[in-house]
DNA sequence: CGTGAAATTGAGGTAAATCAAGAGATGTGG
DNA sequence: CCACATCTCTTGATTTACCTCAATTTCACG
């Protein structure tokens, strides 16, 4: 079916790009069951506390996973975008300890657990598939630990961008050294801990020293060695093995 | 067996507070090869770079998971405690993204890959219950990067010892609101993400109010409810389900 | 009882927060 | 198509939480 091959693209794609997928494999992930839905932005699609019985693979768009905080504040935990199964942990979690929304509009799929946990019987290689997507999750989570906790919000911000470069080369999002990124100058001071005032300053000055061309939605990388460099950025916490985009 | 079921007891204990192992399960888990060693305090026992081809559960003592920036600066991303497997995703993800070193002298038990992914192959449920093992470190994850992106000095340290003396609690290791805490102000300083001299700073601004009660390794929470209050702690993201220990 | 690690204290400096205001964008409805 | 609201970005002035540097004191322990 050409129609379900090309929804579940972004997820197999990322998936062969570690694993060799079977034929019998691969049939398996395309014929998942999977409620299509398009959200507007800045759109919950799940809450901390709720107990959902489906998981979300993103189809195409942005999200954010967040908390807020007692005080009020709101700490972005991670960028999704597509090929990502934010909330796969509610697989085995019963209760989400995070949010999840939007950030521009979303095509979204949703999978039910049952036909998660069908497959994940049926093809234990998807399964342990599945499961190391988690644990390079959690390996992005700590390089973030690192980067808020120990590094200073100029490189904290090139880090963050050589992540999101990286990551977007992967699924096929960035051409060279250019991808959209439709991230809020005040998404970003969630995600790295400071102020949107502070991201400003941060952004102008890596712009004025020629490490990034960030205009409206499109953002450019004019110097990657330089940017990597300010942003201490090794990728080998993404655990892309082989894959070129890392590069 | 009675010696192998006591060197399991800790992680066992843990599994068997979410899941009711059968007596296969539980068996199994008991039989599981384990090559024990006795290590020093501040020893590495893996290193960032590593290709290790066993995991590594705590039988005893603490740890830390760490990773040293570009700039040479420490950052610990977890703490382990008796019945953790700091490394357990090296089953899945073949280079080692973090350095584990031991805090106090530790007990450790070797599984190889081999032997987990056997247990793994035989008892789904037993693969599914390490799954989630590595879905609630995630979940921790997560939390750090909000104490550490969102919260000031003295609520974050306030956060971290809330979150200690609960996971020590699951283990048996904390009577009621006192545990023993051999981690120094220097270790603390790298896991929060702050100096040395800030984190003695608000451990004798905690000490003043009245919060806790810490003198060399043993500490004593006075106040439990006023020192969750200032670390904004909520142990719904510890995923511990109807497990006493969250009270 | 000495010795090194850990904890503590003080003084001065800085990255980033806060507060406040304005300038572009972008979109909506009349 | 313009008026108006709203969001995002930008800039400046001031404040502060935390850092840096540098001693000193306390403690654990062979």
């Amino acid at each position: 079916m050409h129609t379900s091959f090309h929804r579940y693209n972004p997820m197999i794609r990322k998936l062969e790009s570690i694993f060799k997928l079977t034929e019998d494999e691969r049939q398996a992930l395309e014929n998942l069951p999977m409620q299509v839905a398009v959200i507007k932005d800045d759109q919950d699609i799940v809450r901390e506390g709720d107990c959902p019985s489906r998981s979300c693979l993103i189809l195409s768009g942005f999200t954010a996973t967040y908390k807020i905080t007692a005080g009020g504040k709101r700490q972005i935990v991670a960028f999704g975008i597509a090929g990502d199964i934010p909330d796969l942990q509610s697989l085995h979690l019963k209760v989400l300890d995070i949010s999840l929304t939007t950030l521009t509009p979303c095509q979204v799929g949703f999978i039910t657990h049952e036909a998660l946990r069908d497959i994940c019987t049926r093809y234990p290689r998807i399964a342990a598939a599945f499961w190391r997507e988690t644990l390079v999750e959690g390996a992005i989570f700590r390089e973030w630990v690192t980067n808020v906790g120990r590094r200073e919000g100029y490189n904290r911000m090139a880090h963050m961008l050589c992540e999101l470069l990286v990551r977007l080369r992967v699924v096929g999002l960035a051409e060279d050294h250019t991808c959209d990124l439709p991230i809020t100058q005040s998404e970003f001071a969630d995600a790295l801990g400071v102020t949107t005032v502070h991201v400003n300053r941060v952004l102008q000055q890596l712009r004025a020293d020629g490490l990034i061309k960030l205009k409206g939605d499109r953002l450019n990388i004019p110097d990657w060695d330089r940017l990597k460099e300010a942003g201490e950025f090794d990728p080998a916490y993404l655990h892309l093995e082989n894959n070129q985009a890392a590069a």
